[in-house]
Order: structure tokens, then C-alpha cells, then sequence
DNA sequence: AAAAAAC
């Protein structure tokens, strides 16, 4: 990694001038293959900590090859149809695997490519020869999207030998055995727990990853945690920050949780993706929200769907009615536990079930290719009283479809005057049009929805086809 | 008037 400055500069350019003190805007670069490359975002980067030794910027790479990875990282990484780095990748990967190494804290758009990038540092990092030294921690807000990442790793590291993945997550690992293992990725909970009893050493990490950072760093609610980890890792630790939000509120915090860290942000307008259709049904009231669910099942069997609703009850209740109505519906939230959750995710992963009825414990990063269709049956909402829009989470909501340059639809249901504003709020926050759909033009409905569902895309070559996971 | 995450 000593030479990645020289390699990743080409020597073929103009010198560029000095980087400039404060903040610059580059633009994306125009490439080819679908309206995910083809997008041209504002990507603000601090521009001041972009520069090698000879004053030369370190802007992107181009491919993976001039990131100068192990072969077997490589192997791993076309075995998985990597072929090309996406924005988030090219920018973020060089500025992660310089020496000596800096911290980072990268916004990207939702099914971009974040995790595959963090991924590939943690991978660069670690002595895989040393199986039982922990040497890279990640952290995520869910058991499912922590097993998630367990399964990129062992799937971008499958030539890397017998690589050692320990997954911190209840029920997965014993609380009174010592974790063994090269990489250990789980939830905050489990994590803290396992390093009181002294089960995880955590005094060789090299790297220390936070994925949904804001949502991880909110003191109220993860942050605490998350502080609670950083204090017993060695100052050393290169730590960082991943998400498709960072909302001004947490990013002071971000900011000294990953000192002097390299910054790769995106403004509000530049959040939003563009393969995915953002719709809304005007509800005529909240009785009638369950009635015009039912009616779009057809559509949402199209691909599998995801729909959101604010409460595990509520969730519940919506699965047993449907079910009474002879519609086959799974049901996944936080009451269930352990190696259930696991199984209920599999069968959606694997088709075996195509609607997943869920609460914001899905919100953020679960990657499930076939998701064409999400639902926002309840408005995301924050804060005391639930009175403010959450448009960090309405954001994550809809991106579990549209991954990697795929189309989908989202149709976010409305009935008063409160959730229409909510979703005015979100939709003037990202500064896009929602399309109306009524419930009484059904066949108006079928059409919008189907028109977008059927307009194939080229996928773009870096996409991943479906994660495997065990 | 929430969800998640530890026992």
C-alpha cells in the first residue's frame, strides 16, 4: 500500500493546482450504462486532505486494479461481478487505503456500493494468517443488516483462505467464549457485552467501521454504545462512517467520533435515486389504507415488496388480516428473536416469501435485489411525539429498491391533512415531485406502477448480483 | 403514541 499515492496519480496529467484550504466541489464524471452512472452529483470533499506527498490530488481511481489489492481480493471481487468502481468507491477507496491510515466519513447514495467499499478496507487491513486476533470491528444497527455484511465479507474474501468472520449478534456467538475470529461485524448491544466478560480482545483492531452512522451516532439512541466501543479500542483505530444521510444534527458528533477524517458528503437534492419511482396514494381515510393494500398485492407480486408500518403491533395486525383475506404475507420486526429473524429474512431473500411486512427495523441497508415495490403504509415520523417528518428514514425506506441501478416503485400512503404535510416536508427536503395515484382510477394505478416496473435497465457492471449469506 | 439494541 506504500506506493497506492503514486499509483492512483496519473502521471499523463496536468499537474493540478494546490489544493485549496476549504471545501471544493467536484463533479461526477460522465460514464455510461445506466441512470445510476450516468447521474451527475455535487460530491462535496475536503479537498485539503486529498493530497500525496507531490502536492498531486488523489481525486478517484478508475478500476479497481489501480487500488493495487491482493489477487485474491480481486478474484473475490469479479467472482461477485464487480467489474468497475461506482462514485462511491473510486473517491472514498483510495483516501481509506493510504498510509498511514486516515479516518473517513463517506455519504453515498442508497444500493451505491458503500458496504463493498468498506468491505474491501477491512479486507486490505487485516493479517487473515492471525485467524483468532480480532482486527476489524464493524458495527451496524441491526442483527439483519449486520449478518448482511458478515456475508459480503465472506464473499468478496472467498479466495482469501479460510477466512475467520465472527458474527457479535445474539444467539449467533456464545457470551461466555472467546471470539475468534479475524473480522468481527454485530450489533452495539452484544458488542459491549462480549468485551465486559473480556471474551473479545479488542486491543489488535486496526479498523473500526460504523455503517448508518447517523442512526448508530444519534445519542438518542445507539451513540452511547458506540462511544462505549470507541473508548476500549486503541487510539490507533482507523475508524470509519458510513451512510446515505448524515443530517446536520449528528455530524458534529461524527466529526469527533472520527477526528480529522477525510469527508466525502452529498447535499440533500443529490440524495435521492434516480431508478426509483416515488409515488403516493391519496388515502381517503385510515380505514380505508388497509382496503387499498390489499388492492395493490397484485403489483407488489410483480417483484417482492417491502411494506412499512410505525409499530410492531400494527404490523402484526396487518399481517394476520391479510392472511385472513388469503393474501401470503411475512411479518419481520424486533419482538421476534435470534435465528428466527434469521430464517424470516432467508425465506424473503430467496423469493420463498415476496411481501415482507416490517417496521424501521428494515429501514436502513438490507439488500434484497428483487425488491421492486416499497410501501410506506405509515409516514416515517420523529422526534417527541412522533410530530416531525423523519426524512432520514424515509430516504432508507425507499432505498431497499432501485438497487445498483435497478428500477422500483415507492408509494407512500397519505389520508389527512398531518401525513400529506409530512411527506410535502420530505419531498421538498430532497427537492423532487412525487406522482399522484388515486384509489379511484385503479387501472391508472396498474399502469404508472407497471410502467416503471417494466422499463428494463441496463444493469451497471458493478453491481453485485444477490448477497449471499451462509 | 416508536424502533432498535443486552441480560
Amino acid at each position: 500500500m506504500a506506493d497506492l499515492a503514486s499509483r492512483i496519480t496519473k502521471p499523463d496529467e496536468e499537474p493540478a493546482p494546490a489544493a485549496p484550504a476549504a471545501e471544493t466541489k467536484l463533479d461526477g464524471d460522465e460514464e455510461v450504462g445506466s441512470a445510476l452512472v450516468d447521474a451527475t452529483y455535487d460530491v462535496e470533499i475536503k479537498l485539503s486532505d486529498l493530497q500525496n506527498e507531490e502536492g498531486n490530488p488523489l481525486y478517484s481511481v478508475k478500476s479497481f486494479e489501480e487500488l493495487g489489492l491482493p489477487k485474491s481480493i480481486n478474484d473475490g471481487l469479479l467472482a461477485m461481478n464487480f467489474k468497475k468502481p461506482s462514485k462511491v468507491q473510486e473517491t472514498a477507496l483510495p483516501l481509506m487505503l493510504a498510509n498511514p491510515p486516515r479516518n473517513m466519513i463517506a455519504q453515498s447514495q442508497s444500493g451505491t456500493g458503500k458496504t463493498a467499499a468498506f468491505v474491501l478496507t477491512c479486507l486490505t487491513r487485516v493479517d487473515l494468517n492471525q485467524k483468532t486476533t480480532p482486527q476489524a470491528l464493524l458495527l451496524a444497527p441491526s442483527r439483519e443488516l449486520a449478518r448482511q455484511i458478515q456475508g459480503v465479507i465472506l464473499s468478496i474474501g472467498q479466495f482469501c483462505g479460510d477466512l475467520t468472520v465472527v458474527a457479535a449478534i445474539p444467539g449467533a456467538v456464545a457470551r461466555d467464549t472467546k471470539v475468534e475470529g479475524s473480522i468481527v461485524v454485530g450489533t452495539p448491544g452484544t458488542v459491549i457485552d462480549l468485551i465486559k466478560r473480556n471474551q473479545f480482545d479488542t486491543k489488535n483492531l486496526k479498523v473500526l467501521v460504523i455503517d448508518e452512522a447517523d442512526n448508530m451516532l444519534d445519542m438518542q439512541g445507539l451513540g452511547d454504545q458506540c462511544l462505549r466501543v470507541k473508548q476500549k479500542i486503541p487510539r490507533t483505530t482507523q475508524i470509519l462512517l458510513f451512510s446515505a444521510t448524515f443530517p446536520d444534527k449528528v455530524m458534529s458528533f461524527a466529526e469527533k467520533y472520527a477526528p480529522s477524517a477525510n469527508q466525502m458528503r452529498l447535499k440533500h437534492n443529490d440524495l435521492t435515486v434516480k431508478g426509483i419511482s416515488q409515488m403516493y396514494m391519496d388515502c381517503p381515510d385510515q380505514d380505508k389504507k388497509y382496503d387499498i393494500l390489499c388492492k395493490l398485492y397484485g403489483l407488489m407480486t410483480i417483484g417482492s415488496s417491502v411494506i412499512f408500518v410505525r409499530t410492531r403491533e400494527s404490523a402484526d395486525e396487518i399481517k394476520r388480516r391479510m392472511e385472513s383475506d388469503g393474501h401470503k404475507v411475512s411479518v419481520l420486526h424486533g419482538a421476534y428473536e435470534g435465528v428466527n429473524r434469521d430464517t424470516l429474512l432467508d425465506d424473503f431473500r430467496s423469493g420463498r416469501s415476496k411481501v415482507l411486512i416490517t417496521t424501521n427495523v428494515l429501514a436502513r441497508g438490507i439488500d434484497v435485489s428483487t425488491v421492486s415495490m416499497v410501501i410506506n403504509y405509515d409516514i416515517p415520523m420523529k422526534g417527541p411525539g412522533e410530530r416531525e417528518p423523519d426524512a432520514e428514514t424515509y430516504l432508507h425506506r425507499i432505498g431497499r429498491t432501485g438497487r445498483f441501478g435497478r428500477v422500483g416503485v415507492s408509494i407512500s400512503f397519505v389520508y389527512d391533512k398531518r401525513s400529506y404535510q409530512a411527506l410535502t416536508y420530505i419531498s421538498n427536503y430532497y427537492g423532487i415531485d412525487l406522482v399522484q395515484l388515486s384509489p379511484d382510477d385503479w387501472d391508472e394505478t396498474e399502469r404508472k406502477v407497471q410502467d416503471v416496473l417494466k422499463s428494463s435497465r441496463a444493469k451497471p457492471d458493478y453491481a453485485p448480483n444477490a448477497i449471499k449469506v451462509d
